[in-house]
DNA sequence: CACGTATGCACAATCGATGGTGCAATGGAA
DNA sequence: TTCCATTGCACCATCGATTGTGCATACGTG
């Protein structure tokens, strides 16, 4: 590291980094010579083999590296590919992100993610940050006016496709909601039936009332108790957002009954009607049994939990990609059916939780 | 959205992005004085208010969107700060990330982050990636060899700071392993004493050998030991990675006592442990008791759990950013200190878990 | 030897925003 | 009226990489 300048001096670092001219003049030969090497394309433009040899050695030796912003400049396409993503507190939209970066840069393209906190204000700013950037095509996960992104994108040019939640402006993919709200409403209305002998409505809780899949997944759940002639009184539906501390207040001051059943709308919801069962001694395998939209390892394993409806991830993903590569023209909506999984006392493998068919 | 140009047609939209020049003829002005208008700078130069506002308002009708390339660019400083995040799959990388970029956007700095699967190359691809983009500083969380990424950084005159993992050659922020895991392990140690009567050494399980956070919670491990004259057994310690499955694996073919605790070194790991304690009937209040070194809201109900360390993201955080004020000049480590938590049997709160203050 | 073709590279315009500099118009003071 | 200061803006080089084009030289063929 005889680097020469005396790194780490004072406020901006100026230590002038390499470019292309540097080591055209290092090289004795010109900066599109070096380009062409560096960048791939140096066959094409007949650069001898030795030259295309001496630049890439003394490019190592300098420790250049390619200016993007410069690059991105003068090319039409960025490559870059861009995330909008409501949080990082569980586990589905962590796994939404992970696999969005493994599948971008399987592709040679830079995925950037940016978290939004469900706030809509913070969505459209990230975005237009985003447009800013460049990037050739953005995700809009979770967003809550997805359309007003697909709109703001438009006027740039730039694609969009909607994730999680769908909107009408841009393909969308996104889990069945209804079927899999629908078959863990059976679950635990079956659960509750076998173990506590009621045949009483669930309580739904979580959500938002404008969210396309709280109310796709509340659909879900009175098509199943319509199945069984049950209709749901409107006040054991709560929908006051997804956050934990709404779930825990809001049943804290109900009037529930001794034995009853929840369907849960997401597992950050179900952290707070963890809490008041646990502050009201509800717990234990008294007289709660729930459901949960969503997968999470260590809920799982609750004793009062009947019931988890995993979004399919993976292949929502594939279904993004597939529409990056097809552009669809049409403003197509996939739906990916959710993953339902059970405890495993029903069954005889050796996991905690099983995957279930019911029939549809 | 009369926009003239036939939008979405075949592939690569062909849509011109407005620019300052567009924005400059319709004003029947100079690009020079849009830019300095669109960022700010107008006063300073002295543009007419009237003129300002004027600029102003073409550059909304029109949906001007800046070219960030082109600004990042030109300007010394790009504003961009990144980092590199080992996995998304538990809460204390997700609370890291949403806290980063909320304090980063707080600041005016636009952050990227970029999942790296724990894996080495996979780090040095993508802080080459991020240096490429500019940024004006980078935080390696967690990195596998932050010292590389340091080096990587420096020829490029970007400072970096590690976070979670500690480097040699930059300023570090990291919890105090070794209090916490000392202070967990005394917990275990007196839990699996109260309630079975045993007092043996407890299992270590999960984490790397090369890696300092798991050497330091080792140490705690066997402080804790130490200090009530127990020493542990080297088949007792098993470091292969943190991943679930090598822990389900390592638990299967050993031969265990009946009645024992676990350190566990992660919540991954975790999940791992529970899957055996599950498969095995090892569960319920049983002969197994484990503390666990991070937090997690689920796991943190299972009957077994007597105690969590929860590493301090936001004080880590805002140690990070006091570095980037500050500057240091030499390379500071900083650790700062777990939250203890353990179930709330213990406490008369009505928290499940609550935090607790051996003394140091 | 003449002429066409292929090879190997350099030149220069360009992407969009920025900021130093210059210059005309205006205002005010002497 | 003259002169200087201020206001208000335009001009242009620049950041680093990319790419169309042009021009030597080398090579091959008749």
């Amino acid at each position: 590291m005889d680097n020469g300048s005396g790194a780490g001096n004072g406020a901006g670092n100026s230590i002038k980094r390499t470019t292309i001219y540097d080591i055209a003049e290092i090289a004795g030969t010109s900066p599109s010579a070096v380009s062409a090497v560096l960048n791939g394309t140096w066959k094409k433009r007949r650069i001898s083999e030795k030259l295309a040899e001496r630049i890439t050695r003394i490019a190592e030796e300098q420790g250049y590296a390619l200016n993007l912003q410069a690059s991105v400049l003068r090319r039409e396409r960025s490559n870059i590919v861009g995330m909008i993503m409501p949080k990082y507190d569980n586990r589905y939209f962590g796994a939404i992100a992970e696999q969005f970066e493994a599948r971008s840069r399987q592709r040679g393209l830079f995925p950037v993610i940016t978290c939004t906190q469900r706030e809509p204000e913070l969505e459209v700013e990230a975005a237009r940050a985003l447009v800013s950037y460049q990037v050739d095509l953005l995700i809009a996960t979770g967003a809550t006016d997805p359309d007003r992104i697909s709109e703001l994108c438009a006027a740039a040019g730039i694609r969009t496709i909607n994730l999680d939640l769908p909107g009408s402006r841009s393909p969308s993919v996104v889990s069945d909601n209804f079927g899999g709200a629908r078959d863990l409403t059976r679950i635990i209305l079956s659960r509750i039936r076998a173990e506590f002998g009621v045949r009483e409505p669930l309580y739904f809780i979580g959500g938002r009332a404008s969210d396309h899949n709280t109310a796709e997944r509340l659909r879900g759940f009175r098509e199943a108790h319509a199945e069984l002639g049950l209709e749901v009184p409107a006040d054991q539906i709560i929908i006051r957002g997804y956050a934990a501390e709404k779930a825990e207040e809001a049943l804290e001051t109900m009037d529930l009954p001794e034995r009853f059943g929840i369907f849960v709308n997401s597992t950050i919801t179900l952290e707070g009607v963890v809490r008041w069962m646990q502050r009201n001694k509800r717990g234990g395998r008294s007289g709660l049994r729930f459901g949960c939209f969503d997968w999470d390892s260590f809920a799982a394993r609750l004793p009062e939990n009947v019931g988890m409806a995993e979004q399919d991830v993976p292949h929502m993903l594939e279904a993004v990609f597939e529409m990056i590569d097809m552009q669809p023209s049409a403003n197509i909506l996939r739906k990916i059916p959710c993953i339902l999984r059970v405890p495993d006392e029903w069954s005889r493998t050796g996991e905690a939780f099983r995957e279930v068919n019911l029939a549809g």
